[in-house]
DNA sequence: AATTTGGATGTTATAATGTAACATCAGCTC
DNA sequence: GAGCTGATGTTACATTATAACATCCAAATT
């Protein structure tokens, strides 16, 4: 059970641990991915907050306050898709896990899923044989959500 | 060893097969791609036809060549970079199989790895599990290369 | 050879995503 | 209150991509 007001303390306390601050609209911007299913663009998320609080954020914010929240392990970026999605375990302490996304190409829906250690290592020996450095281990995948099948 | 003409011939082949063609531009296209070791975007590939073969091509035609390309199996576009590069394994009889793409986020080096298909189940099943379908089972993987690091 | 016809390409305009550079503001410390 | 620092605003622009419509070209048919 996510509750979003539970997860913005931990979040603001996060934050304050780290000497950083989740201010008003930053909280708007997690608040609009927390209580998403799926995935929101930068400019969807503009929306959504004009929407639900009334608060116009200009898109060149709304980027800032989106790579603070990833530099704050609260907020992935999904490059396929170039979309964003609140990390599934900021409510408990998971936190920087790999994880595997299952997003839905239709409709943004997105689950995540933790990785087995066993394939991370996998995955990690081809990149190591190639000589190749993993830089950020978030695997991708291309799906349809049951809705839209 | 990769020679591009003979892989051209290969590809005009198997275009021919299915009944389509492979036209000048979309040699040009190809060719860029196999004789670099870097994924490029379309924009990049516009330069590369324009220099070495003189041949200005509108960005609008080498979206829509890209397009082609990919449904005759010859190119795969790498989402996570907005890029493209050509299958690894157009000169051989792998067509279709799982891939996990290495791309070096700094250079845009790529190397395509055959998956396990040990490694193509697991992921499947957590996908499964999700009550997700799975579309394109391409892993792209964030990474450094050798040179980059 | 002329005609037709469908696929390939060209043109123009525009949407969506993202960033650079510089200005301003708000809250804290002294 | 003055000054500092981090957060936000503003403007301009770069990059990636697609929609809609026009034209061209090459192979098939007459």
């Amino acid at each position: 059970m996510r509750n979003t007001d539970s997860i913005i303390r931990r979040a603001e306390k996060l934050c304050a641990s780290r000497g950083t601050r989740l201010t008003k609209k930053r909280k708007y911007v997690l608040t609009g991915l927390l209580e998403s299913d799926k995935a929101l663009s930068a400019y969807e998320l503009i929306d959504v907050c004009k929407e639900k609080y009334d608060e116009d954020i200009p898109a060149m914010s709304v980027y800032r306050i989106l790579e603070f929240l990833q530099s704050e392990y609260l907020v992935h970026k999904l490059n396929t898709a170039s979309k964003y999605a609140s990390c599934a375990n900021i409510d408990d302490d998971k936190v920087g896990c790999y994880s595997q996304f299952l997003i839905c190409r239709s409709c943004s829906k997105v689950k995540e899923v933790g990785l087995k250690p066993s394939m991370m290592a996998e995955l990690q020996a081809t990149v190591q044989d190639a000589s190749f450095k993993l830089v950020n281990p978030q695997l991708e995948m291309n799906c349809l959500c049951e809705d839209c099948v």
